[in-house]
DNA sequence: GTGAAAGCGCTAACAC
DNA sequence: GTGTTAGCGCTTTCAC
């Protein structure tokens, strides 16, 4: 707990009774080093506690092994799940991650961002939620290896979902259903993701020749219990709305339980659809029917795409990734 | 993006004509530095772009000004206030935290934990889910000044909350409301807030010489969506029982939700009681009735107990502070 | 197969 | 008020 500084690999040489070079080589798994001094120093490693020193690394190597994982709401399953498949990568390559949560607010992700690059991560993965201002974010993209989830700030690698298609066809079910009051919860930034989710609202309604009602957009800034509050808000004003399309499945269970607990029936009374198909969509009674975004994947194409740059340290062209969305019916939709 | 390596300060001592402790000067804010050199540093660093670098820092200060932070659950709201309280109190201090996720996996806490300790993080904020298995708790804690929260390995600076009082006083609310059939859903781990709010479970029956029907302590490890389950095994298997007292809100949530599913009414057919009064529990409709804990105070106290110990450096005795419990009865809850 | 020594980018005495 | 210099703990040529 104090002041008894931690043994340096100074102290294991000298207790082997070899130079530190011997020592950092065992450490560096190199094959020149023989069986015989090779068991001397990792006794003494083992002996004196030894913990290597990740700093001093760093600074020798001019690299840390960890990456920035820059992300809008934690709590969010969603993002659970797509930092599981971040870290299922990273983990076989040897990186660690530094992880931020912004709750969705620019001045965090501009702080995090700067912390990240003064700590020299080796590459940072972002969700960012601004679109328009982001002048940090592009000189950040040009210093480091740089890969955006879900935003486009061009010259850069991105992973895309086909978000506005999504949209479109979650609000085309609901059409065909029947449905002409369609309420859109959702977030109150200038992202691309809420953009094009947005378009996909609009161009389903357009198509149909169907009136878009601006009431029934129901956009507030982030907080833990928005969902209820939009739902609820819903609820109160505009009694002809039959179904509510979700940004996400977290404010769709926000709808559920602001509509069931009014004794009201998904999908009886009004229809619900999500969006990400996290864990909670099948688990919610009735199932969610929602867009289902290969979420684990994301994460895995963001980590791969990020250690290749990396690895690679040339400026290739960046890569856009696109992955697709998938409607998923369930139980929460039903024709009126 | 690639080979260009960032300037030093090196660099902007040469373009500023004046020696690298100048440069280090005006970064560390120390007077001695006459207002016109420190000007020409400062333009120097704007013109070169140039950004601190934290790893040597770090090891010339041998401090990282970074602590570590391991929660078993991020997307439990719960943790993202508490993390909230940490960060409000790190800000000021010009620390700052990287984050961790356990999941409520052993291996992923040990496997952090080293990897903060190789990193050299000044401090470590843990809440660790294990109890009798922490031989490598043991060793971090003596090497690093550590605050545990809400578990007990003794010997270390701990934050707690009356966790046994606070389920006695959930349990013991139920039972005056005539509840005789009362569910605990809870983790299936081998930590202290569980086998605390365990007791207080048993001790409010024995307390009113009220039998303990096992069935009715559903245990489950943890996962995304483990509080649906766990309700609708009571509700399938236990019609008799009319009251749950849920480990914490966010399984108490998923109670609603299975419950209200099935056109079950809160609190007319079942009472419900969460804890953690986290911002969910007064947006479900009706309120939750729930033990209330001083959730971003915890965050607070631990951040200011690990500063404190971080900059103090001695071998004062470990402090215990253990933060009040309060059972907020609201909407949830109703007699038989 | 092993050691000596330079260097990563910074801080902090210590001089002047 | 400013410069010189010796580390911080490691990696990595380059010799031997």
């Amino acid at each position: 707990m104090d002041a008894k500084l931690g043994p340096t690999i100074y102290d294991i040489a000298e207790k082997a009774n070899v130079s530190i070079s011997t020592v950092s080589r065992v450490f560096n798994k190199s094959t020149s080093v023989s069986k015989k001094t090779r068991k001397k120093v990792e006794n003494a490693i083992e002996e004196l506690n030894y913990i290597p020193n990740a700093i001093a690394r760093s600074l020798a190597n001019k690299s840390s092994n960890t990456i920035g994982l820059i992300v809008s709401d934690i709590s969010n399953p969603y993002f659970a799940s797509v930092i599981d498949g971040i870290e299922s990568i990273l983990g076989t390559e040897g990186y660690s991650a530094i992880l931020c949560d912004t709750r969705y607010s620019l001045e965090r992700e501009k702080k995090y961002l700067a912390q990240m690059l003064e700590k020299r991560v080796d590459g940072i993965i972002i969700f960012s939620v601004y679109q328009s201002d982001y002048s940090f974010i592009k000189t950040a993209k040009n210093i480091i290896p740089f890969v955006s989830i879900q935003s486009d700030f061009g010259e850069t690698d991105t992973i895309n979902t086909h978000d506005e298609k999504g949209a479109y066809d979650a609000v085309q079910h609901l059409i065909d259903l029947g449905h002409k009051n369609i309420a859109f919860m959702l977030y109150d930034y200038d992202s691309m993701t809420i953009s094009n989710r947005f378009k996909g609202y609009i161009n389903a309604h357009r198509t149909n020749d169907l009136p878009v009602n601006k009431n029934y957009i129901v956009k507030m800034k982030f907080q833990p219990n928005v969902g209820f509050d939009m739902t609820n808000y819903i609820l109160d004003n505009f009694p002809e709305v039959t179904a509510i399309f979700a940004y996400n499945d977290k404010l769709a269970m926000s709808s559920y339980i602001a509509i069931q607990a009014r004794g009201l029936k998904i999908p009886d009374t009004i229809s619900i659809v999500g969006y990400d198909d996290t864990e909670i969509a099948s688990c919610l009674t009735p199932k969610l029917t929602t867009v289902e975004q290969p979420i684990y994947d994301i994460g895995t194409n963001a980590a791969e795409l990020l250690i290749k740059r990396i690895k690679e340290r040339e400026n290739t062209i960046p890569k856009l990734i696109t992955l697709p969305t998938k409607l998923i019916i369930r139980e929460s939709t039903r024709s009126v």
